[in-house]
DNA sequence: AACTCGGGGCG
DNA sequence: CGCCCAGAGTT
């Protein structure tokens, strides 16, 4: 049975080279890793904050936000302090904002619970709102060099050729298969080099698509490098293709003034702030939705008076095409039934508010409209 | 175990 | 376009 006649230990073929591949591994990290600033800090608010942001997010990308985001909220307590919006300002863009409601609510837990200090403890530091099995091994290892296997996509591709498993990567059952392997080829005499290397590696080297097998440090200890199979792995389980949904959206003008919702606290885009709109129905033309939805949303009748855009944006799990439309109030007064705030604001203010990706598609658009009214307006007289 | 949750980079 | 990304919470 054994996988290439190796011994087994749950499982898991064991091969005599693993110190060689540690050292190989770590020795290529010390040689070419990135440079992050996370990693020139050994403070563990800013390694957790570095990690929750790189979930499902490239690093190139998450660089930016984490210099503003530490600069801003250093410490747990000044995070725990702020205002959603603040945090949910400083995050927007980045996606995934429940990530960012979790770590202030997490941060209150710390200071609540903690006396203000990141727990150095697995077990404490997992209780913590959105601290699952990566990051609380990525933190443990890389800020308090605590005995611990993160296992993230890069990791589990890596071991996935490693070892040629057969589990796909990204099942939901993937964590229980590739987390025992990872124990396995931990390297306990460097925690955080080891997690990092593994990572960076698959994110430089053991790629997805176009692997760069000359460049590894553990080919020869890779079971498909050897077979002359790496292209074949990892598998992967085939994704679902996602719908279209068609949406509509006013912008209502009173005065020199726009009105914005913010969403409520959970779900899509929680908290962050949009203007009204809604789905369109079957049979339904945009600009119906978009009175329709104006009433629902916010009570006001209004009247189109006139399309601004069309806007497509894709999600995780659907893509929308946005009709944008401004609207003049005709009557009634604000209520709000679905978003749990609304103000007033002037062009100029829009900047101070977290808009969904998808919103800030037809912003610049928008201004330019309104500034050409404005112009226009002033000629007249 | 399946579904939800963003946005960008890249072939 | 589809795939992938230093995943976690909810159902």
């Amino acid at each position: 049975m054994a996988t290439s006649g190796l011994p087994l230990s749950n499982g898991i073929p064991i091969f005599s080279g693993m110190k060689r591949f540690h050292s190989q591994l770590l020795k290529w990290y010390r040689a070419n890793r990135r440079e992050m600033p996370w990693r020139n800090t050994s403070d563990p608010f800013a390694i957790w904050v570095s990690e929750v942001m790189l979930q499902q997010t490239q690093v190139n990308t998450a660089i930016p936000y984490f210099n503003r985001f530490i600069t801003a909220f250093p410490t747990p307590a000044a995070l725990a302090e702020a205002s959603e919006d603040d945090v949910l300002k400083l995050w927007e863009g980045l996606g995934y904002y429940a990530r960012a409601r979790n770590l202030q609510r997490a941060a209150r837990q710390v200071v609540q619970l903690f006396n203000g200090q990141v727990p150095s403890d697995k077990a404490s530091f997992q209780s913590l709102t959105g601290v699952g099995p990566y990051i609380s091994a990525a933190v443990m290892s890389i800020a308090f060099g605590r005995p611990a296997a993160a296992v993230d996509g890069n990791v589990k591709r890596v071991l996935s050729r490693v070892t040629m498993n057969d589990a796909p990567v990204n099942a939901a059952s993937s964590h229980a298969v590739y987390q025992p392997i990872a124990d396995r080829y931990f390297n306990p005499n460097a925690p955080g080099d080891h997690n990092q290397a593994m990572m960076e590696l698959g994110a430089n080297v053991c790629q997805p698509k176009t692997p760069r097998c000359s460049q590894c440090p553990v080919r020869q200890m890779c079971t498909a490098y050897k077979q002359d199979a790496v292209v074949q792995y990892p598998k992967v389980e085939q994704r679902k293709k996602v719908p279209t949904r068609h949406i509509a959206v006013g912008v209502i003008q009173k005065g020199n003034q726009l009105l914005i919702c913010k969403r409520k606290p959970d779900g899509l885009l929680g908290g962050l702030w949009e203007f009204p709109g809604g789905g369109v129905e079957k049979d339904e033309s945009a600009e119906a939705a978009c009175v329709r939805e104006c009433k629902e949303e916010v009570n006001l009748t209004v009247r189109v008076t006139g399309k601004l855009t069309t806007v497509r944006h894709a999600y995780s799990h659907f893509k929308i095409v946005m009709d944008v439309f401004m609207c003049a109030v005709q009557n009634g007064r604000v209520r709000l039934r679905g978003p749990v705030a609304c103000q007033w604001v002037r062009p100029a203010e829009l900047g101070r508010f977290a808009f969904p990706g998808a919103n800030h598609k037809f912003i610049p658009l928008l201004l330019q409209a309104l500034e050409l009214q404005s112009q226009l307006k002033s000629e007249k007289q």
